[in-house]
DNA sequence: TCATAAGCGAGACGGTACGTCGTGTCTTACG
DNA sequence: CGTAAGACACGACGTACCGTCTCGCTTATGA
């Protein structure tokens, strides 16, 4: 019961309610008891939909990440990556203790894992090829220097200052991050 | 009942079955009172040392990777770089699940914060600062190129990849990350 | 909704599917989704008719009790009471676990107290009663040993001895309680 | 979790606890959160000693019951019977509603059978069978006239009345009973 | 040499969340 | 309109875990 990614009202108002609740008490003191509570709903309601705690939050948390795939279009390599980081900043900003929680459950259970891939990971990639490929286009880089299996550093940094190292990034962090890491990684020599 | 870093013998038992039984289980289902089992112990006598499940399960990380300081020495800084991403590697892909549970801990109780700050961060920071210093000393990099806020690119893009992405990292990606990313920042046009 | 005493022949399949899984299941493990599954009926049908799963169980129980009436008609007083008990045996071996269930809600509401009074008691007292007055007329008895208060000693021990005693009563045990303690009474010297 | 018949003072204040409620709210109105609660005890309390509510029900059932075995010794038969009888109608009638919600249980759960038989069945049968036995060796009945079957009728007829009729027992029938029914039964003509 | 204490294994305890299941009400769609 | 199907709110059940606690037993020191 994780797939659908289309949720009916009724399912969506308590993915809402498990959401807020997550975001003011953590993971583990949230109850499906107060979840079901404050929807007026019944426990029994929920587990019908999601057969554990854990499978609500991670569904509460896909929900509440949905509003990615925009891309950025500024017209500049440079634009488009610093509009990115901020992105990335502000979603996980949010949502981090949340993150934290899934990311418990997603490494026990393989279909989570899948789910949480999908929703998470794959979006991003494809994001930021397209960001990419627009630049060589443009001729900002060399298409020969994006390396494929590094396409996530930009935020995979970014999120790891959110989630475990202790200091959330800002702005400042995105810019730098760019022009200092990003750009020059991208513009390198190619025959290095 | 967190800093220390030396236990007595007992202790220092009682914190490998903690280690051993999270490996295999995961945070949440571990239970206190089967590391007190496995050990032999009462659960008295483990909460008479770590206040708490979480305490004790941070104590038992913390000692977990307690041989990292070593600085590597290696002659140059792409060498370094290379061997030190090796080791977060090589030390988070054992721990990852541990870490997982540990950061949901952290992020709650701040006293947990700081001793992983101090235990995990900071050494880090000025191991890697020393590198730099050493790079620069050599006329690798321009001292100026090091960003006092990006220190932990290298090893946080690494972490997150372990713990968060569902890949991995490999020595391939290592090697990647410092010639196409790392060592390119490092060595951009400072006047850019 | 417990009177009507005729039913439709949907109900009484209802009625037949609860007597069957009271018989298997006893009260608390018969389920009103099992009745209704069982008969492929819905839910709503089922309460549209008894409003609850005690009434329910009651109409069963009282449906499978519904062969009494018949008088026995030996000719002698002692036949008459020994087939009495007899019908009284067999009846309450079969349906000893349903009448236990169905004890514990009557005791709690009080229109089906009145109903299990109707159904189950008065008829029996009746007959008794026009069985002790053929006696009395046939001269076999007294009218006057006849005591208004304790006609049922007769069918209340042996329903006692299937519902409390562990040990259910046997045609023996009719013939022994009719000839050494019933009869005895109804032929004690009145005057004593 | 069910034989012990000696309690400790923990066990004796939950069955207390239990009783009460039972009496003030039925079987199926009693809850073991209620139970826990109200004695400030866990739920893991109570479970772990009776593993299931209703061998908590029959345990405090059992335990409300435990004062009986003191034989009445009027000097008389006829003093002995009327006292037994108004005992049985004194217990009986406070713990029907209990008595009623155990048989149901009692009826499915062979271990519960046993101990049910044990506390409640055979303690009255060695006080009858020695209320017999004085009354011969005073030669108010012969020894032959005790049917070894029928030895319950008195109490039994009484707890009958109780449980099931809806007309409880008073002085009076008891008075009856033993005047009518039992002491003819007793001081009838064997040869018949 | 013995006692007084401190540490320990064992495990009961209060509290509380979990996930399951049953009742009785309700809605939807079909015939 | 009555019915089959089944979702729903409510609430109890029995289980499991956390962190506290009491009980004896063992060991280690001080008179």
């Amino acid at each position: 019961m994780v797939d659908p990614v289309t949720w009916s009202p009724r399912e969506i108002e308590l993915l809402e309610v498990t959401l807020q609740l997550l975001q003011e008490n953590g993971y583990d003191r949230l109850t499906v008891d107060a979840v079901a509570a404050t929807a007026r709903a019944s426990k029994a309601t929920v587990y019908r939909r999601w057969p554990s705690k854990a499978e609500l939050v991670l569904a509460a948390f896909t929900e509440g990440i949905r509003q990615v795939a925009v891309p950025p279009e500024t017209g500049t390599l440079r634009g488009d990556l610093v509009r990115l980081g901020e992105l990335v900043c502000e979603q996980i900003g949010r949502q981090a203790g949340t993150l934290r929680a899934v990311l418990v459950e997603v490494s026990r259970n393989p279909a989570l894992n899948e789910v949480m891939q999908h929703q998470f990971v794959d979006q991003r990639k494809s994001l930021m090829l397209e960001i990419l490929g627009q630049a060589a286009q443009r001729g900002e880089i060399e298409a020969a220097a994006v390396d494929e299996d590094l396409w996530d550093v930009l935020p995979g940094y970014l999120i790891f200052r959110s989630l475990v190292s202790g200091r959330a990034p800002t702005a400042g962090t995105v810019a730098n991050l760019v022009d200092n890491v990003i750009l020059p990684g991208l513009k390198r020599d190619i025959d290095s």
